[in-house]
DNA sequence: CAGCGAAGTAGACGCTGACTACATTGCACT
DNA sequence: AGTGCAATGTAGTCAGCGTCTACTTCGCTG
């Protein structure tokens, strides 16, 4: 990622007296929170990384809030671009089904900053995720693989989106644990170590999720 | 809760200046995280409310972190304890293995702010609960359940530890989903909804832990 | 009842998010 | 080509924050 400084992919003229300023203030802050931790993130310290004065910001975010949101709403469109790449490398519908949740752990190991701003505890008003549309609606493509998987008996009847909530639920713990570091104390620490636990929960929940025998 | 004003459990004489500043700084942490937003937490504010001058709390607090840990560890201790009992209700291990991850989720939705606290972005030093002792091993009790399923055979040959991050990721995940309000667009937002959904995914995972049939 | 130490107060410092007024710069339009 | 305007960035200000230090008040112990 990157192009620091005066801007020169498409042509040598800066567009603007810093160039890109927006993009800039969102590297920056992904940057900083992977630095200093999320706690550290300040809009002046952004701006001041960025190379402009303080107030600058101001000129492209309302707020610290709507900067924030901004890189979330960039989190999201990877997250799904991921999911999608994943998921197209598989050719049964329950293994797309894993690959779908093992790549929102991926995601989160890969981009923990972002995965932190996506789901953190700021935001008054809820960044979609679970009404969204186009790019960035990762909760569709789930229910949609979801809704393959019981067409081709894999999974069981009942409401794909009740399903897809467990589902959520279990690869956004997991995720959640290791970005917080929680699992640290149980050896898991590197991505391939990451990628196994996901891979053999999922493959755990999908067996729940077969077809009925006792309920 | 709250034994408000002069101090009146064990006697009526004020053992300070304020009673008991420190479990009330504790409770007004809370009462500011519930009303306003975690992001609304200062501990001026919380002086404040506790009817103290600003640098008061650092008699009792090194510093704001440690009043959320202190925060943190009293969720701990409540939410084992309400493990425990709900655990205690219930015959077969298959059930208590349930039982446990229901009441996870369910303090997480009676205690919105304890769980926040427990399991936010803060802390530079992780606060247990993989690795600790007594009162707030919750995570020692998921294992110990998951080991009496194995005994019984309900559930599959296997490191417990492994198998107990998948539970915990489930619960964890479905609770923090509940705690962030991003289940309410799916129309989840009553305790008993999320106790019923709860319910239904843990069953679901204890199915999927059932012996081995496929791999 | 004296005094010592714990508990709370008052004020200060540098930092933050946010607002304002002002300077600069590139682009559109004549 | 030149002018003017809106977009962009600067500089200064304000209240509020976490934290520190010096001071005051109070309760307990000797």
């Amino acid at each position: 990622m990157a192009t620091r400084g005066p801007r020169k992919k498409t042509a040598e003229k800066p567009r603007y007296h810093h160039g890109d300023l927006r993009q800039a203030l969102l590297e920056a802050s992904l940057a900083l929170i992977s630095e200093e931790g999320f706690g550290a993130l300040s809009l002046r310290e952004v701006a001041r990384r960025a190379g402009v004065t303080h107030a600058a910001p101001y000129r492209h975010f309302a707020d610290k809030e709507a900067l924030l949101a901004a890189v979330a709403e960039q989190g999201f469109r990877t997250m799904t671009a991921r999911m999608k790449e994943r998921m197209a490398r598989e050719a049964s519908p329950d293994r797309r089904l894993g690959a779908c949740g093992v790549a929102y752990v991926l995601f989160a190991m890969e981009h923990p900053a972002h995965f932190r701003v996506m789901f953190g505890p700021h935001f008054t008003q809820p960044p979609h995720l679970g009404a969204s549309e186009g790019d960035t609606d990762a909760f569709g493509l789930l229910v949609a693989s979801i809704t393959e998987c019981q067409r081709s008996g894999v999974v069981r009847e009942g409401e794909p989106q009740v399903l897809a909530l467990t589902c959520w639920s279990l690869v956004h713990g997991l995720a959640s644990l290791l970005v917080d570091g929680k699992l640290a104390g149980s050896g898991i620490s590197t991505v391939p170590q990451a990628e196994a636990l996901a891979e053999a929960q999922t493959r755990l929940l999908v067996r729940g999720l077969g077809r009925a025998s006792g309920d």
